[in-house]
This record gives structure tokens, C-alpha cells and sequence, in this order.
DNA sequence: TTAGGGTTAG
């Protein structure tokens, strides 16, 4: 009989049947003081409703287990803890852990774990690493829920210390440290461990494998990318949606967005996170009108937009140049959802009026924001008065952009850029010299390319890499070939105070030309080049590879800092808009 | 019957 409900229990997968088996228990008097097993059914109905996304109905029946008499056991606490964190409930979870410390169960090895794992959700790191130091006894599970600790608040050089200490390491520890570096954008570091732990005769599982495929995408790192969806296919692994997203992702931060849409189609369930990568995937290809029908598709199927998935939505207009959509778009948030626009949403609609032209119209929205705008906001206002040479609107956001980001490289740059390009040089000047003065230095240019699996780095005017000397030759002859196609290296995009031959050479040591050079003379004739960057595409190097494009037949794929640029025969799909 | 690792934007 008990066996009976205990498999009930066990298997059952739906909070109000969950409900009905309690009811049938409590008229048992299975769950009343003097029943023998009443501990045991409490944590399984406990442990039950917690895996089944129902911690409060957890807590209620802790408290009731409590009131009846019982005495908790470790697995009670267990079980509660975990409940405890999910919410997070954090004076129940201290009630409990008082509770254990006066019962004496508190040195008992699952309970500890559970609470190193409570504290640590629930932020208080310190308390997680007492409880940590102080433990009588350690298995690699309080290990990684220490790891996870450090992850959780992105202290990645703790995470790694215990992680190093740890006597013996299992699957998740290596999952554990590998989401952390991916998580915390150390992309090379995440895939290196991911390698080590191979070596080291690891089988990589599901959960792994989402870590490391966020690396790649972050990378841009292709290649390996699909040896991850080789693994997983030759394995017959199920793709769930977890897997599914981090692909979608991967492929569409790859510059392969179709094989994106073909798991996409694929994927058996669909939540609101797979929806969103898929839109923003297309949008960042510039194919907003197949975004904007899917987010029709998401909102017919009854998935509910948040917040994010209406920045992916907005972001797709505006790459696609779709203005009315997306004034439409952005009065649905409030009057279909329910949801008021944050400033993120703002400055997407900004952006979009600004990219169109619509300066006067952007500024009004601006002015009349019920929030105030954040760099964020005035940048896309500017870029946008950058494009249609609006020196006196670019002017108005400098304002506001130097006093909420007066050391942001960026701001100087775009003003000067904006000066240069309308003839006043002397402005231009005054600019650099801002710069200088408050030594303001810009970003340094990186860019990264993938041949034959390993990711290769080059910043700007790097020298370090080892065939430095080729890529250097071969960007002189690239330069005299696309210069006979009609460049002119573009001098205005160099803040440099130098003369003007060594600006054409620091335009040639930009990091996606180095990039360019080397993938080149690394890959066949014909095979598409895919870079990845840091910063937005320089004019100059926009210029130069619709060029190198045309006179090498090569189709060149940029992922810069929001957006993909494919370069094919002279032309790229941003139509110059970026 | 216990505890620990995963995906989206800015």
C-alpha cells in the first residue's frame, strides 16, 4: 500500500493530481501524527511539489508536517532547502536551517550540501562558504554547489580555486566551471576546459554541451559549433529545448541563421526563449519581415511576449527599416500585454525613427520619455544624426551622452567622426584633443576568425601572430588590387594626431583587415570568410571589404557589435545602414 | 526518498 502511493508519488507529473493523491493520503490518516510513515510521505509529497515547479505548496505542507507532531530528517530538510531556493524563501530557509542546527542534523552531510546551496541563491556567499570550510565531511557535490556559488555572483577566480582543489571531479563540476566561463563571456578559456575535460575521459552530457555551444556562438566559433551538433546527432541525443535554443542561437551568431530556422522547425516544444532567439536571430540578419512573422506565429500560438521578446521584435524592424510595423509593435506592448515599455524599448524605437531619418520625430520621443533616456538611447539618436549629417542634433545628444558616460571613448569618437565628414576639421580637432587631454583612449579593434576549428584573435596593429609577415604582404597586395577596383582608404575614420601616410598604415592594421589578410591566405578559393567583432565596422573597412569581396569572389560574413554585414560582390545586406 | 551543472536582450 505504501509502495503504492509512493510510485504514485514518484511519477506523477501534475501539480492537481499531486493534489488529489495529498487528499486521498490526509483521508488515510497517512499524513496524521501516530502514522508511521507520516515523515516519509510529507518529504515525498514535499520533494514532489518542488520538482514540479510548486514550492509554496512545499512550504505549507513543511509547516503542516511540523504542526502534526513529526520530527523532520534529513531528507526532509533536503527537500525543503531545495524548495527554499527555488522561490527563494529566505527566512524559511533560515527557520529550517535553525531548526536542523537545533535537531542536530545540521553536520549531517546532504543537509550541509542543501544549505551551501540555499545561502548561496540566496546571496549570501559568506555564509555558503562557512558552511563550506566548516563541513565534517565534503563530497564533490559541496564541492560544486561552491563552484556554482562563485558562478552565480561571477567570481570566476574562486570558482576555479575550488574547482582546482578539488580532490576528485565529476561531470558536473566540469559543467559547472565550464558554464561559468561561457556564462562570464571568457568564450576561449570555457572551450579549452571543455577540450581538458574530454582528455580527461569525461563523456560530454546535454547540460555541458548548452555551455559550450554559448561559447561558440559568443566566438563565432562555427566549426565547432557543428562538431557539438554532429556529437549530438550521431548520438541520438534529444534535443531539448534548452539544446534547441543554444543551437538556434549558435548558428544564428555563426552567420548560419537557416540552419537555425531548420532546428528551429524541428524542435518538438517551443517556449518563449526559443521563440525570441529565433527572432532576434533573423533580425540580426537584416531579415526583419520573416522576424516579424514569426513573432505573429509566437503570439498565434498563445506564447506570451515579455519583455525581451519585444526587443528582439523591435530590433528586427529596425534592421529592416520597418517603421510603421514598429510603432505598431511598441503601442502593443501596453494596450495587447499589459507590459510598460522600458527605456531598452525606447531606444529601440529611437534607434528606428533615427535610422529612417525621422530626427525630429526621435527627438520628440526622447523628449517626452517617462524615464530618463540612458546612453543607451542618446547613441542610437546620435548614430542616426551621424548617418544624415545633422551636426546640431548630433551636437544636442553629445550633451547629454558626455555627461552620462564622460569617459566612453565612443561619444568622442562619433563627434568627431560627425565633424570630419561635414567639412568642420577645426571642431574635429578640438575633439581629439578633448580626447587627449582626458586621455580618453578608444577601445582597441578586435576581431577573431575561425580556420579549420581553432579561433584565431587580432587586435589592432597586432604583430604577434605567428604569420604576421604573410598576412602583411598579403594585405599590400590585397590593398593594390581593391584600390585599382576604386578604394580610397577612408582617412576621416582616424582620430590619430599623425600625418597622413601613416593613417592610410593604421588603416591597414585595422583588426578585421588583418583578419581579412589571413583567412585568405588560409582558407580555398571561393570558401566564405567569417568574422567576428568587437566593436562596430569603421567605414573605411566596410568600404574595403565590399571590395575584397567583388575582386576575390569570396562572400565575407561580419558579426559586429549588434549585427551581421554579408559582403558579396561589392554590395553588403545593411545596405550601408549600420 | 536526500543535495550540485544548461538557453534569449542591453
Amino acid at each position: 500500500m505504501s509502495s503504492n502511493f509512493s510510485t504514485l508519488i514518484l511519477r506523477c507529473s501534475d501539480p492537481k493530481h499531486l493534489r488529489e493523491i495529498q487528499a486521498v493520503l490526509t483521508a488515510g490518516g497517512l499524513l496524521l501524527s501516530g502514522s508511521s510513515s507520516g515523515v516519509f510521505f510529507h518529504n515525498s509529497l514535499i520533494r514532489a511539489y518542488t520538482r514540479l515547479s510548486s514550492p509554496c505548496s512545499s512550504l505549507l505542507l513543511f509547516s503542516d508536517l511540523l504542526r502534526s507532531g513529526f520530527l523532520p530528517d534529513s531528507h526532509s530538510f533536503s527537500f525543503i532547502l531545495k524548495a527554499c531556493s527555488l522561490i527563494p524563501a529566505r527566512f524559511t530557509g533560515l527557520s529550517a536551517h535553525a531548526l536542523a542546527f537545533k535537531l542536530g542534523l545540521d553536520s549531517d552531510l546532504f543537509v550541509n550540501n542543501s544549505l551551501i546551496h540555499f545561502h548561496s541563491v540566496t546571496g549570501v556567499i559568506a555564509d555558503a562558504r562557512l558552511l563550506f570550510d566548516r563541513s565534517y565531511q565534503r563530497d564533490s557535490v559541496s564541492y560544486n554547489s561552491m563552484i556554482s556559488a562563485y558562478v552565480r555572483v561571477g567570481d570566476l577566480g574562486n570558482a576555479r580555486n575550488v574547482f582546482d582543489e578539488m580532490p576528485t571531479r565529476d561531470g558536473i563540476s566540469w559543467s559547472a566551471i565550464i558554464a561559468g566561463y561561457a556564462q562570464g563571456g571568457a568564450s576561449k578559456e570555457a572551450l579549452r576546459l571543455f577540450s581538458r575535460m574530454q582528455e580527461e575521459g569525461f563523456v560530454p552530457e546535454g547540460k555541458t554541451l548548452v555551455s559550450v555551444l554559448a561559447a561558440c556562438a559568443h566566438m563565432g566559433a562555427l566549426e565547432q559549433g557543428k562538431w557539438v551538433h554532429g556529437y549530438l546527432r550521431s548520438n541520438g541525443a534529444k534535443i531539448d529545448v534548452f539544446l534547441g535554443t543554444a543551437l538556434i542561437d549558435m548558428y544564428a551568431k555563426c552567420g548560419e541563421v537557416d540552419l537555425g530556422l531548420k532546428v528551429f522547425d524541428e524542435m518538438p516544444e517551443k517556449n518563449l526563449l526559443a521563440w525570441t532567439t529565433m527572432i532576434k536571430g533573423l533580425g540580426m540578419h537584416g531579415r526583419g519581415e520573416e522576424a516579424l512573422q514569426l513573432f505573429s506565429e509566437m503570439e498565434r500560438s498563445g506564447v506570451v511576449p515579455d519583455d525581451i521578446a519585444f526587443i528582439g521584435a523591435l530590433c528586427a524592424c529596425t534592421h529592416a527599416g520597418l517603421v510603421d510595423r514598429g510603432r505598431q509593435i511598441f503601442d502593443s506592448m501596453y494596450h495587447c500585454y499589459g507590459l510598460r515599455p522600458k527605456v531598452e524599448h525606447y531606444g529601440c524605437m529611437v534607434d528606428l525613427l533615427a535610422r529612417n531619418g525621422l530626427l525630429n520625430e526621435a527627438k520628440e520621443l526622447v523628449d517626452c520619455m517617462p524615464m530618463e533616456p540612458d546612453a543607451s538611447v542618446w547613441g542610437a539618436f546620435m548614430a542616426g544624426c551621424r548617418f544624415y549629417r545633422n551636426v546640431e542634433l548630433a551636437e544636442y545628444a553629445v550633451k547629454h551622452l558626455i555627461q552620462l558616460e564622460p569617459n566612453s571613448s565612443g561619444v568622442y569618437v562619433l563627434l568627431a567622426n560627425i565633424y570630419a565628414s561635414s567639412g568642420r576639421h577645426a571642431d574635429a580637432k578640438m575633439v581629439r584633443y578633448l580626447m587627449k587631454k582626458k586621455r580618453i583612449e578608444k577601445i582597441p579593434g578586435c576581431t577573431l576568425v575561425e580556420i579549420r576549428g581553432i579561433v584565431h584573435q587580432f587586435l589592432v596593429g597586432d604583430t604577434s601572430h605567428a604569420q604576421i609577415k604573410d598576412i602583411l604582404m598579403k594585405w599590400d597586395e590585397i590593398e593594390d588590387r581593391i584600390r585599382l577596383a576604386g578604394y580610397v582608404p577612408n582617412k576621416k575614420e582616424v582620430l590619430l594626431d599623425i600625418n597622413e601616410d601613416e593613417k592610410e598604415d593604421a588603416l591597414g592594421r585595422h583588426s578585421e583587415k588583418l583578419a581579412i589578410a589571413f583567412a585568405l591566405i588560409s582558407t580555398e578559393d571561393g570558401a566564405t570568410i567569417r568574422l567576428v567583432k568587437n566593436l562596430r565596422v569603421c567605414t573605411d573597412c566596410h568600404d574595403a571589404t565590399k571590395l575584397i569581396s567583388k575582386v576575390y569572389e569570396r562572400e565575407i560574413v561580419v558579426r559586429d557589435r549588434t549585427r551581421f554585414h554579408l559582403f558579396k560582390d561589392g554590395s553588403c545586406t545593411c545596405k550601408d545602414f549600420w
